[in-house]
Order: structure tokens, then sequence, then C-alpha cells
DNA sequence: TCTTGTTACTTTACAAGTAAAATATCTGCT
DNA sequence: AGCAGATATTTTACTTGTAAAGTAACAAGA
């Protein structure tokens, strides 16, 4: 995001800079409720008027989104004492289905080694993930879920993509069908080519 | 997001779960560059075939594009020496235009109380802020930019716009303009009504 | 005026992540 | 065999955020 766009401050107007006007949802009956970032973006288009603030508008929002719903969702996993980047390396193992090495389960689990590394300290203190040494090649281990650690996530999934429902239940199934199209397609360019932008 | 969809671990297939499929942009020429939360998502299916793994195609994705852009993002404000909630701090003050109290700049910024202390303290030293005492109630502190500060400010923010633009260019201006609304009438979603949830 | 409650901000103790260095082990070549 | 260079993981030192307590100052009623 441009300036302010962080999961602390916001951006933008409604729906001005980037293109065309919302397509499906825009200006139906109740719904245009003013975001925070409409209003940061206003602010900073009276401040520069020459900028172009259409980024911020999504950039922005995709950041508080972000926000907010963790703040949210975190609530369910925190009942059963687990934290976000846990219960992430926790899923790796369940829904691949086999054990993973510590380094496999940092790139699926898109953190670094050092903090992989101290996640399975305590979940394997907390029983909940085992370790067990390679035997051909000494330098790596592999890692599986207790049976302990199957069931916490088993029972805590459904929980949380029930509440994960509500709170998208703002919008109506063609909008969020359109929603995850579009993020999808702006996640993928994202992901082949960010690489590319960064060198 | 439902299981794993925090900036750590990502989620959900290409479009399947919410509602329609993609409006504009779903099944066009080069478009579908498979993201990583539609194969997060495959999985889980695989593993709980009775899930309804709709949310995590939208919580996963906006989720995983938040850390991306913010990896991404970072660069040109590394440049400058400013981490991005820095940043956010600062920019509060330019597009406000006036000063603010610790307080507001906390609520301005989505941040804690104590994290903005700790930030103006840094922030001053390096003499982007000044703060001084209201005259009325000697618990209030008012901080400004100095010109420094706002030159920072008035210089990172045009070429963050522009980061952000080149970022944003694998969407067309329909799609871009689709997806700010979507992300707009979302997030008023939550802004209004988040509390409730979670009360 | 005391004193109770509130507000504004800061401090403290602590939890968690990161980058860079450290360890240990493997691979391929000579 | 022996060594140079890669790999896999851990360790260390440090940065930053948070929650909770602490400090200071205001407001309003008894």
């Amino acid at each position: 995001m441009t300036a302010t766009e962080g999961p602390a401050a916001a951006e933008g107007p409604a729906a001005a800079g980037g293109g065309a006007p919302a397509t499906a949802g825009g200006d139906t009956p109740g719904r245009s409720r003013d975001d925070t970032v409409a209003t940061v973006v206003r602010q900073w288009r009276a401040v520069h008027p020459g900028l172009d603030t259409g980024p911020m508008e999504i950039i922005g929002r995709i950041n508080r989104c972000a926000a907010l719903l963790q703040q949210a969702e975190d609530a369910p996993l925190r009942r059963e004492g687990l934290t976000r980047p846990e219960f992430d390396l926790l899923g790796a193992l369940r829904r691949t289905g086999h054990e993973l090495t510590p380094g496999e389960l940092a790139r699926e689990t898109f953190s670094s080694g050092a903090a992989v590394t101290k996640r399975l300290k305590q979940l394997s203190e907390r029983g909940l993930v085992e370790r067990r040494g390679d035997t051909r090649d000494r330098r790596v281990a592999h890692v599986r879920l207790t049976d302990a650690g199957r069931d916490l996530v088993d029972g805590i999934l459904p929980v949380q993509l029930a509440y994960e429902t509500a709170v998208l239940s703002g919008l109506d199934g063609p909008e969020r069908g359109e929603l995850a199209a579009l993020l999808g397609e702006l996640l993928g360019q994202l992901e082949g080519r960010l690489g590319a932008l960064r060198a």
C-alpha cells in the first residue's frame, strides 16, 4: 500500500481510484456503509490532489480486512490455547496427511525456519506433535501430529469455518464468489511475480 | 480464516466455495495462475470432505495477499529507514493536517497506546515529530510533524503509490474497480459488525 | 475541600519474530 | 581418503508489540 495501509493506518475512498464502479454490489439499497479506508483516502486526496490514490482502495482495504479478520478469528483459537501461527503449523500437518520436515513446515507455513523451530518446541512440549530423526540424513527431522494434535485440529476446524461463514455473511453468495475469484487472480499474480518486482 | 489462513498458512481452491463463478476475470486466456490457497483448500477438502471450505477462499486469500503486499511494500519504506507502523503514524499526521494527541494517533493508526508511545519516542529522537503539552489539560500531549517529517512523508508517498500501482497491474481497470468495491463492502460490514460478533 | 472515579499517557515485564551466526551433516570432486 | 561447498536446523542477540500496572491530572459530588 501507499502510505498507510498497514494493519495500522488505512486509506482510500469508496470505489473511486481503480477502474469501473462496482460491478455487482456497488450501490444496492442499504449497502454502502462507509469504511475507514474511504475516509483516509479522502484525506490524502485533499492534501495531495495530484496523486492517484487508486491503489489505496485495494491495498488499504486488504490490509485492514486482514487485521480485523485476524483479530476476530483468533478468538476461537485462543479458546484452545493456540495462536494462529501454531494452528497453521498443525493444520499443515493435518491437511497434507503425512510427516513434514521443519523446512517443509516453514515453506508450507510461510514463516522462517527459526520461527518454526520455536513453535515446534512448544507444540511438542504440549504433546501435540512429535519429531523423529531421519535415518538416512541425520540433518533432517520429521514432524508428525500426535493423536491429541490431530483431534485438536479436527475439533477446531469446523468451529473456525462456521465462524468465518458468519463473518462473511454480510456478502451474498454471488458477491462472495466474485470476491474469491478476484482475490485468487490477484494472489496468483502476486505469487508469480512479486519475486521479479522485488529484484 | 478457517484453519490456516494467517499470513502463514493458506487455503482454498480457486473460486469454488462461495457463490457464483468469477464475474469478470474468471476464465480469461492466460489468467488462471493457480494460487497457493487453492492448493491448501483442496487438501482440506480431501481430508474433511464434509466441511464447507468456502470461507477459506476469501479469508485465506486476503491474509496471504496482505502478507505478500506488505513484504513487497516495505521495501520503499525501509530504504528511508522507516517501518510501516512508523510511516502510518507520520501519514496520519500528514493527511489530517493538524496536530494529534497520542490517543488519537493510536485510534487513527489502529494500534495500542503503548505502541504509539514507543514509536513517538523514536520518531521524535529522529527529529520527525515534535510534542507539546496541552496548556489546559496537562495529561494530554499534542504531536505534530516537523518540516523534516513532512518532507519525508511527501517524498515517500508518490513512490509508494507508484509501486502499488505496479503491484496491482496484473488486474485490469474494471477488475480493480470491482475488487475495491467488494472489499469496501466487506470492510464496511466488518467495521460495523465485528464488535457485535465478538460479543 | 476531600475523595471517588475517569481519562491520558507511560512504564514494565514478557512473548514472539527476525537476521545472522553457529552446528552438524551431507555431496561431489580430486 | 580428504576437502570445498551446499543443506537442514538450531541458537543467539535484538527488535517490536502487548497486557497490565503505574503515574498524573482532571471532574464532580458530598
